[in-house]
DNA sequence: TTCTAGTTTATAATAATTCTAAACTACAAA
DNA sequence: TTTGTAGTTTAGAATTATTATAAACTAGAA
């Protein structure tokens, strides 16, 4: 609620409208206090349970795909049968707990690698932020 | 062919009656000079591709899972769409090339990580995996 | 040879995601 | 202010990898 003008500036400098449904969905996604890694299942329940305004789940998996090719928020691949995004945009790695399913940030700095193969010719690497798995 | 009664052996010590279906699916399997990395689709075409036998699909999807549980593949999360297995079980890393979807194997000295954060309390560390994207 | 648990198979079901096309809306221009 | 239109939302259908179902088949112990 507080910072409404910016959001509406960061849909308007990203070249998408600013609908209603997508302030509801970047206030909250981009006014938390903490990372929020999500997938659209949850995001769609946390944005429609407040009995409000209500945004179908086609618009969350379009929003989510607009904000994802904006850059506002990154897909992190971890489960081969779901999706998850998160908000923290910066690079870094992450334990994935495979109990529960939830995703921790690791920084950046945590986690050294100290070498690194050189990439086939012609291609370069994308990236490289470490999914670390977990179990009991 | 030539060593089928190790297969069917490596079949038996696992638990699994060597079928005609499972000994063909590992002779393509295990009998290869070099690692194979497949999706089951790309197995399934293989199996199915010299009219001889035919294996229904069914049959390569619980064949893949049950060589999958016995430690003889091994599954690569690289995809969000695909599941795609190994015949290298070692610990190794990956290069996933984006454009042509292939997985090329890092050797697990090749990538050296020299930093590692300690898991949350309770859980532990179950593998650690690189796969490094690759793009043009 | 017989019996049965394990296996194969065609087919249906599932589930995340994407597509479609009609209704709606932000907003630039008149 | 009104209008025109491209962009957006939406319900529902389609897609696609995978899993479940249940009937027919078979390996192999007895
Ligand atoms: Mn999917
Ligand atoms: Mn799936
Ligand atoms: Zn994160
Ligand atoms: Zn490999």
């Amino acid at each position: 609620m507080k910072q409404k003008k910016a959001i509406i500036n960061k849909l308007r400098t990203s070249g998408l409208r600013p609908t209603k449904q997508r302030i509801l969905i970047a206030q909250n996604l981009f006014e938390r206090e903490k990372t929020f890694h999500f997938t659209v299942e949850t995001l769609n329940k946390e944005i429609n349970k407040n009995g409000s305004e209500k945004v179908s789940l086609a618009t969350v998996y379009n929003t989510v795909e607009a904000f994802t090719k904006a850059g506002h928020i990154k897909e992190i691949l971890t489960s081969k049968s779901k999706s998850y995004f998160d908000t923290n945009i910066k690079s870094h790695h992450h334990f994935y707990d495979e109990d529960s399913k939830e995703l921790t940030d690791i920084n950046y700095n945590q986690v050294k690698l100290s070498k690194v193969p050189n990439p086939p010719k012609g291609k370069k690497i994308k990236n490289l932020e470490v999914v670390i798995r977990l179990q009991k």
